[in-house]
DNA sequence: CTGAAAGCGCTTACAG
DNA sequence: CTGAAAGCGCTTACAG
């Protein structure tokens, strides 16, 4: 079979659309039209292509393809940091599920700024992807304005866009806060204290989402509010945990914004011999691996990022497939998981 | 300037080569050349590419440099798995100086499996990247001869290959867990146990090491083999410990072949009021960011992952430069980190 | 050192 | 429903 397949002098030896047209005795346009499963290509015709296709072990060029229509089979996703393992599994999950619909990803780290995330994206879409993920909504107008007018297919993940000017896969970071706090208020803790660091808009949303529920009930004490704008760390929660014990002696409860915050205090209570949750209680944010494994294990709310990857990608891919999904913000929930550290 | 580019039918109104060659007053093959650097064009003609480049505000298309050169700007980075922070790291530092290098990265999860790394590789080879990253040497015989035969530029990370059939950056996984071995003999203990997750060839030779100090001294016990094939976790960990301590009473140390997996230990030991290293040592492989503040501080191996990641790219990047780097293999080293708890 | 020609392998746009 | 022509925007290979 091989003695069908072209060979000039710039050719690459691999069989290309004109030799599985010519062993299919069709026009390369009917190969092509075949091959991407248009409707309009006769079904004997488009028999005889797929056969040839096999026989020649035919594989179409991805850089020939993109050239000819503007699109590439690669997709773009930006995530603020590989160090926050909440990110990992995202891009994990729709890494995957785009590979199963033929796409290759790339991967950008924004370093939870918004004009990295502009000038990457502007990058990016040189490249003319076939596709775009993005992570949270909190996007400069100007990376607006580059996605739409180049008309890029683009999700974004972990927040539902209420206004719905995106497609959107998440869930309302704000109520998961919420519900949180009101658990820590059913528990009988009366000051609660919220701990924050890295302060990006998701971990915002969570602070505004404690603040409501003690507002609500008259229990909000601004001087609770632990912000710090370093990247989240154990050794930080480890940090956050010492300073609130000594400078707020009455607080009984700390929710931290995510687990690895909460790690390093519920390890550092152990080294200093204070008692979690008799003495003060301890609640995170994510349930990553080792939360159940703590001493004492840790209450925390599960996020579905996994599914959040995993449904982005599903999103992309029937818009990249020119459908337009059923529900263009999806909202996943989160679940609230007691454990002994409240 | 806008009047200077094109804009036939299919065009997409970007600037291309040939408005800048227009501009410039030259031929497009001239600005081609002086684009990318050429040696051999005139100094004040590529000053008027370059000038001419400035004012369109030309990108070069990186499918048509594609399909023209049958090479890409793609570089796929390929690591057994994203649930290892190791991995993570490694992906992220190469990531970032692949990017500095002009080029973009693709990701490929192996799930430690040669079979699924061979189909990865001849996928991403389909695509013509410009360069190959890959994680050990344990490649199957097919996988070598697919990269050979193409030509791609390659290195692989955290091994060192001293047959020098590819160029390598990593450290000695056995001289490493050797070091931790002779360490704890060196604190007293007797009884060394070497727990293990995954047992991928890294993971092998760090047994070996492990082997080697102690039948040397008289003191290899096959029976403190603990291994499992099943992936590494925290949870497993707890679990490898506990079962340890149960079956074998008399171990005074136990060497588990990476941080998760003794984090685990430690909260166990914790929760079951052992105490460590009184009553058994533990000790560690990689010192993830939480090893220092693990109860008690968890002394292990610090790995330079990220200075392979960055490393290999260097390397690679060179290669794709069509330049030899002077050393084939670079060990990077580990250092002991000795803590409290051994 | 520079350039005219041809080609990379597809798809768009247009006819029929 | 099918195909001949042209084109996407670069670079290779060859001349000069």
């Amino acid at each position: 079979m091989k003695s069908n397949v072209s060979r000039s002098g710039r050719a690459t030896g691999r069989a290309t659309l004109a030799d599985v047209a010519r062993v299919a005795a069709v026009s390369p346009m009917t190969a092509s039209r075949a091959l991407r499963g248009a409707s309009t290509v006769d079904a004997a015709l488009a028999e005889r292509v797929t056969a040839a296709a096999r026989t020649l072990g035919y594989v179409p060029d991805p850089a020939a393809r993109a050239l000819a229509s503007h699109r590439s089979s690669h997709v773009a996703v930006l995530i603020p940091s590989l160090t926050n393992r909440l990110f990992v599994e995202l891009l994990e999950a729709a890494q995957h599920t785009l590979r199963q619909g033929g796409f290759q990803t790339l991967i950008g780290i924004t370093h939870y700024d918004p004009v990295e995330e502009e000038q990457l994206v502007r990058e990016q879409l040189l490249h003319r992807p076939a596709g775009l993920l993005l992570t949270g909504l909190d996007q400069s107008k100007a990376t607006r304005k580059l996605i739409k007018s180049s008309e890029t297919p683009c999700v974004t993940m972990m927040e539902i866009d209420k206004h719905a000017q995106a497609f959107s896969v998440g869930f309302s970071q704000t109520e998961a806060a919420a519900a949180m706090t009101q658990h820590l208020l059913g528990r009988g803790h009366k000051r609660i204290a919220f701990a924050a660091a890295q302060l990006d808009a998701r971990t915002l949303q969570r602070l505004q989402g404690w603040r409501d529920t003690l507002s609500a009930c008259g229990r909000h004490d601004a001087r609770l509010e632990w912000l710090d704008q370093a990247p989240s760390s154990v050794e930080l929660g480890a940090r956050m945990f010492e300073q609130i014990v000594a400078a707020k002696p009455r607080v009984d409860a700390i929710f931290f914004c995510n687990d690895d915050l909460a790690h390093g205090a519920l390890l550092h209570a152990l080294r200093m011999g204070i008692e979690v949750p008799g003495r003060i209680a301890v609640a995170g944010f994510n349930d990553l691996a080792e939360s159940a494994q703590m001493v004492p294990p840790l209450t925390t709310i599960l996020t579905p990022r996994t599914e959040v990857g995993r449904e982005a990608a599903q999103v992309l891919l029937s818009l990249m497939n020119k459908q337009r999904p059923a529900i263009a913000n999806r909202d996943l929930g989160f679940e609230l998981v007691v454990r002994q550290s409240t």
